[in-house]
DNA sequence: GATCGAACCGTCCCC
DNA sequence: CGGTTCGATC
């Protein structure tokens, strides 16, 4: 322990061993922040200040707090099993799995995922006959998710017009639907455990003696409930409360989209007295030019805690920044880059390709393809999330819990079995008359389709029983037999990967079983009268709590449907092997790599167009970019494409105004820096012959360079160019963004001053180019 | 109830 | 452009 402590620079040292107070470490990026986090712990247990069962810990992402764990139990001798070490929504899952009653849900209720909530809602907007145009379903989603991360339940919040009525109705009802199917969504795990700490004090002052650390990791990514579970949890600043230990990064904040809220840092130091702040400003990752590069960006930000980096690392290479006349061109470019550095002998996987949007990808894929180059992309589909894999679910959800509306209609008909929708409009009316589930309501109905609907239950009723004794991998692997899911994919002709991914799901519930520690038997009662309980309740996991009323824990299915729902599973089928890493620059935050490419960087993709008109929207974008460029260790590449097929059209994109935010002397640009030259329209080019062209890999530093010199703006009929300045008798004054088409199908893309940015026919729109 | 084509849509995606 | 979704059709 004592060599640990020693091995800290003097900043992280003084975090480490700060007293037990509230305190507030500002943890630039590659400064050792999990480091730090996981040496207080273990510091604080090993001097004797708190126990193990004291500690609670929470990340954002499961592999952090996997990482965590694994570095404790090395860093420490003891068991790191009491501790509460896991994401917001694991420690309130296995919160309300203890306090169900209390929180009225069934001790086996369900996670509904995005998917799931999504499905939920459009079956709700039927039921309820709201025209989907009027409340297209995701927003309905975003605004109930909104509310509930505010802390807000139907009753409270405000509703002025018919439009957010109507909406706070449909809230409403979500939640009875919810309620009634015993299922709870992501927001509602943390919702309802707040709510319990907050109208329940012996439970609340349980908790608050129990846990006398508490430390938080990314607090920069927390939301407003959470940051308000936290003060309660904590308590009170004295005897009886807890100490909490934050750990951030208020410029990599980047998930205020989502409803993270940065301000949390400011409101913790002034509502918890925050006595200690440390700035762990010494970067370990970087070199010079690249530290310096994310520095200067980011002091573009105008509300910041302040704070940079440093590096004894030396200045390293420059930053090499190319400007392509295409996105075509913009890969190719990058195909010879990387060869380069393979050939300077790095590992395929320590090169990254980082970009804004995922549509950004493809291109750059289909290069790295053709070249030859084995590649890796982040993102998409997750394992839990298939289709075939969540049907699979919904077969075991059914067998847990019959109630699971969300699961009955996902599969009641799946594989098909003669259940039209017909059938199923009348069962739904019929549950709704008598308040009931569904599977409770099909003895209301008649004829045909009643009978099928019976069959169902009946099917599901035969694997419930047949599957009571078995193990979980066992019981998986008889539900999708008997379920007929596997004879539906071994019939279809592109049935043969769903087909390994329902294998690769009974390895799923093998592997889930190993590392729980489950024994082989399936149900709750049998592992009481086994008297296994117990090793349960010390699982890291952090599931399968035990209920404290009876000491009934929960089944291994009940367990394992949690885990399947809170963690969905890597994206990935082929990881493992030596591959250049493809992912956007979220994806990428809290990853590092020796060489980084940063691609599209262009005005209106990074920053993106539609973070432009939001509050702060910019300054996110620039966050991100800060993110983006602290990934890289030793080389950093920016690239841009002048021209960029997106969305089916050629748009022609300006140079990202981020370029303008870099410390000059940090760069090297490989291409010629001529804002006159290379931001001209350059449809004279045609695909082909940009097909053909070549990036010079050994490139002119800084000045002009005539081999990629980009040609002058072609003569087009209306004389406009990209960058031009135009006045509009209604707009006023604008910049041509981007242009496309010729004769009487021309357009602009201009963004005016005061109007934003639109597009206009220039046979129809007079545009007068000023200056 | 499967299949085909038209229509639509398109930041980031943790839990 | 490419995917997903939805409705029309046999």
């Amino acid at each position: 322990m004592s060599a640990l402590i020693q091995q800290l620079n003097p900043e992280q040292h003084a975090a480490v061993t700060l007293p037990a107070e509230n305190a507030l470490i500002l943890a630039g990026a590659g400064s050792g922040k999990t480091r730090v986090l996981t040496t207080r712990i273990a510091w604080l247990i090993s001097t004797g200040q708190v126990s193990p069962a004291g500690i609670l810990a929470v990340t954002f992402t499961n592999k952090a707090a996997k990482e965590m764990m694994a570095r404790l139990s090395a860093q420490l001798p003891i068991s790191v099993r009491g501790m509460w070490i896991g994401t917001f929504h694991g420690l309130c899952n296995r919160f309300l799995r203890a306090h169900w009653r209390e929180a009225g849900l069934p001790q086996t209720f369900q996670i509904l995922d995005v998917q799931d909530q999504l499905a939920n809602i459009k079956r709700l907007l039927k039921a309820l006959n709201v025209d989907e145009q009027r409340h297209p379903p995701k927003q309905v989603q975003w605004f109930i998710n909104g509310a509930k991360e505010q802390g807000l339940r139907p009753g409270d919040v405000e509703a002025r017009d018919q439009q957010s009525r109507q909406l706070v109705e449909i809230y409403l009802a979500y939640e009875a639907q919810c309620t009634r199917d015993g299922v709870a969504d992501f927001a509602e795990l943390l919702l309802r455990s707040y709510e319990i700490l907050r109208d329940n004090p012996a439970i609340r002052a349980h908790y608050r003696q129990r846990f006398r650390h508490i430390l938080v990791d990314e607090f920069q990514d927390t939301n407003r409930l959470q940051y308000q579970w936290l003060k309660l949890l904590a308590g009170p600043e004295d005897a009886q409360g807890a100490c909490v230990f934050a750990v951030g990064d208020d410029d990599q904040s980047i998930y205020a989209f989502r409803g993270a809220h940065a301000g949390n840092m400011d409101d913790y130091q002034r509502e918890f007295h925050v006595r200690h702040l440390i700035k762990l400003e010494r970067n370990y990752r970087s070199h010079g030019h690249i530290l310096d590069s994310a520095n200067t960006l980011i002091a573009n930000n105008a509300r910041r805690l302040g704070k940079n980096l440093r590096t004894e690392a030396g200045a390293g290479e420059p930053v090499r920044v190319f400007e392509a006349p295409s996105d075509y061109a913009e890969a190719q470019w990058l195909i010879d880059e990387v060869r380069q550095l393979l050939r300077e002998g790095l590992p395929h996987s320590e090169i990254a390709v980082l970009y804004r949007a995922n549509a950004l990808s493809r291109v750059i894929e289909g290069a790295l393809f053709n070249a030859g180059l084995p590649y890796r992309v982040y993102g998409g589909l997750r394992f839990f999330e298939r289709a075939e894999v969540k049907h699979a679910l919904a077969y075991l959800r059914l067998l847990d819990n019959p109630q699971d509306d969300t699961a009955f209609l996902r599969v009641v008909n799946f594989p098909a079995r003669g259940i039209g929708a017909r059938t199923l409009e009348q069962l739904q009316d019929a549950a709704r008359l008598r308040a009931t589930p569904l599977s409770e309501a099909v003895d209301a109905l008649g004829g045909r389709g009643a009978a099928s609907l019976q069959a169902f239950l009946d099917l599901v009723a035969q694997m419930r029983f047949q599957t009571a004794a078995m193990s979980l991998p066992d019981l998986v692997r008889h539900v999708l037999e008997a379920s007929g899911l596997n004879a539906h994919y071994r019939e279809e002709r592109e049935g043969q990967e769903r087909l390994e991914n329902l294998e690769e799901l009974v390895n799923a519930a093998a592997a889930f079983v190993t590392q729980e520690g489950f024994g082989l038997n399936a149900t709750a009662q049998q592992r009481q009268a086994l008297g296994t309980a117990s090793d349960a309740a010390d699982s890291p996991a952090a599931i399968e709590a035990i209920d404290p009323a009876t000491g009934e824990t929960l089944s291994p299915l009940t367990a394992f449907l949690t885990h399947a729902a809170l963690e969905a599973g890597d994206n990935q089928a082929q990881n493992g092997q030596d591959a250049i890493q493809m992912m956007t620059v979220h994806a990428a935050k809290g990853l590092e790599f020796d060489a980084v490419f940063i691609t599209g960087l262009e005005e209106g993709l990074f920053p993106h167009e539609n973070a432009l008109s939001e509050a702060d929207g910019v300054e996110e974008e620039r966050r991100l970019m800060y993110v983006a460029i602290t990934r890289a260790r030793k080389r950093l590449y920016l690239s841009l494409a002048q021209t960029r097929m997106l969305h089916g059209q050629t748009r022609y994109n300006l140079r990202s105004r981020f370029f303008d935010e870099l410390p000059p002397q940090a760069l090297k640009w490989l291409s010629a820096k001529q804002p006159g030259f290379s931001q001209v329209l350059a449809s004279s080019f045609d695909r082909d012959e940009q097909r053909g062209w070549n990036a010079p890999s050994k490139a002119v530093s800084g000045g002009f360079d005539p081999s990629t010199f980009t040609p002058p703006p072609p003569k087009t009929s209306h004389g406009l160019r990209v960058g031009q300045g135009v006045f509009h008798n209604k707009f006023g004054e604008g910049v041509v963004l981007s242009l496309e088409g010729s004769g009487d199908e021309a357009r602009a893309q201009v963004r005016f001053n005061r109007h934003g940015t639109k597009w206009l026919a220039l046979n129809i729109a007079k545009l007068t180019p000023v200056n």
